[in-house]
DNA sequence: AATGAATGAGTTTTCATTCAT
DNA sequence: AATGAATGAAAACTCATTCAT
């Protein structure tokens, strides 16, 4: 088998049991099992466990940076961030390992694996930060922290996600995205007097 | 020392170098030598790592969920929530170990331990949820589907309170409320045409 | 509580604890519990676990011993060694600890042991070797080895004893004494020409 | 190495090791000195330390019924009991472990062990039943319960086997045999009226 | 004499990693 | 490149024994 190949196959089956057991629960006999392969096969393609995960990891932030798509301005701002949005949660949820691997089993490895984390959550963040400051510049965006307000922003994403992977659910995109949009728009408060004309 | 003083100082052992090392970071050494005991020591308090883990989370959850008081109906209900989101946001900034714990240790160890995560979660979803239902009979919340948004709710004071702990950050529990009840009342799209009247 | 009594009672406990769960089955905390006392309070009668067991044993070896009556040469001898196989197994199976102790856990726990259960079978095989040579001398018992048929004696003698305990069987003392007194004065075999004369 | 080799290497070290110092005096450490490997190595043959022993008592249950051969019909019966029970002794005593491990250290690790052990007793014990049983329709046995003599039989073979190992001393087959022999045809008693023609 | 909290050496077992074939 | 036997450090847990109260 081409090397390249062989280390698909080894990833792809790391990922597997990574998503079913756990970075702790998984073993190397275990990956090599589902490979395969020896034991001493694994080795000749990743350096350590914790090296094949941070590829898995790697693998998955990338798929998800990759559903986000980058703003085009001349076409319907809004109409951008829903299709990004709808397509974030279909990649969310198209793999029900993802949300484990992604959201319970991706910090506390290591300071090396926490960094890598960091690091994915600042780039989602920085472009959350991004969009709401210029929507407060052209004044589609309320004014506010945008450091906060993304963190904000991500939590009303992740959270339905996370707690539907809790509960073995599968997510229904696009109500998710409609509540998603129906909080940025006017919040859940409606009332007499919300008066933020 | 006195059974309970011991099984305390034990607990917040055991608590500190759990919110350190995380839960598969530790081990038993790790405790009893911030303890300050013998190895043996530790087993005459609890039966396992695994019951000493479930025994600290056990005890964060209480906290945070005594941070939620019962509303007052003769007094106002947003003051209420306000200022039980203060107290919640305090409680989890209070000690730098609650979201690492909670957010990054509690899911994964054993199916045991995720039933009572999951039992966790529970039920301050349906808190949220129950406000949300009653809110709408008011005409105080927007339609929508309860469970969905409870989850987004619990995202927008999640997110920013695990954020500030990947980032060895405090929390300002004022600004993080503030965004909340902007988020809540509004949104965050401003606009020539909000029309939520 | 006399300390006559509260070693009684630890003695009484442990063998309780001991027949039931053997040597390495039993901690001192079994023993304590049984008893109803404090851990502490065992090793002011026994100085180490080895040392109760050494004393459950002797008291056990001692009482199988007891069952063995002196023969009065003024009353007939064949009666009288009936009479003693018949104690004998009246009391190996009067409790049902002792031939699990005697015969499963005395084995094995340390080379002193192992002294003192050669010392109990040396007293049990010398009074058989002493009976058979006299009755030798008497023309009334074959010649052979006594050592050796000694041996086989007690094996007569234990092994269904060991077997009916291996099998929670009460042992049926008067069918035992029968069978054994069968094989001593005629073996098993029948046929054309024993020619035992 | 090769694994049945090592295997077998491991099993013989395992033998060696528990024979000396029994079950419960015996560590892995122990083992894996004895056999000149490492603490892992031990573990990659055997789950358990209860599994090689148990393994060990199989080897040692197979090759003591191994010594017992089938009768063939058509020769003397009583010239091959005699030679089954020949083999039997010099299996016995070939090894000096052997007595001590199975009647010394075989009871008591466990139940599953136990039952094992039962079960060896109860084929040897078929055995001897089902002989009695034809001797008796045959007339060359005299009549009585089969289970209790047979229980008995084995006694007298297991005894002097089990007095021999606790003294160390290497049994005489031969005369062993000659003295069972002499129990089977005419038990010890002679005597002016022994009348059992 | 009684208590029971504390001790720590010792045990079994796991598993990531190495390396000779 | 692939194999899989071997390694050994490290972990969780037990329990006989001690000793201050």
């Amino acid at each position: 088998m081409a090397p390249d190949e062989r280390r698909i196959q080894l990833l792809a089956a790391s990922r597997e049991v990574f998503g079913q057991r756990g970075y702790h629960g998984t073993s190397i006999s275990h990956i090599v099992t589902a490979a395969g392969v020896a034991r001493g096969t694994f080795y000749n393609y990743f350096p350590s466990k914790r090296a094949v995960f941070q590829a898995v990891l790697d693998d998955i932030m990338e798929q998800v940076e990759g559903a986000v798509h980058p703003m085009d301005p001349t076409r319907d701002i809004a109409a951008q961030v829903r299709e990004n949005l709808e397509r974030l949660i279909l990649t969310l949820s198209a793999r029900e390992d993802l949300p484990r691997l992604l959201f319970g089993e991706a910090l506390g490895i290591d300071e090396e694996g926490d960094d890598a984390l960091r690091g994915f959550y600042a780039t989602a963040l920085h472009r959350i930060e991004h969009a709401l400051i210029l929507g407060q510049q052209f004044g589609v965006v309320h004014s506010g922290d945008p450091v906060l307000w993304s963190r904000c922003l991500l939590g009303l994403l992740k959270e339905p996600a996370f707690q539907a992977s809790l509960h073995n659910e599968t997510l229904d995109a696009h109500a998710l995205v409609e509540a998603i949009f129906a909080f940025l728009a006017r919040g859940v408060l409606a009332g007499p007097a919300p008066s933020n004309v």
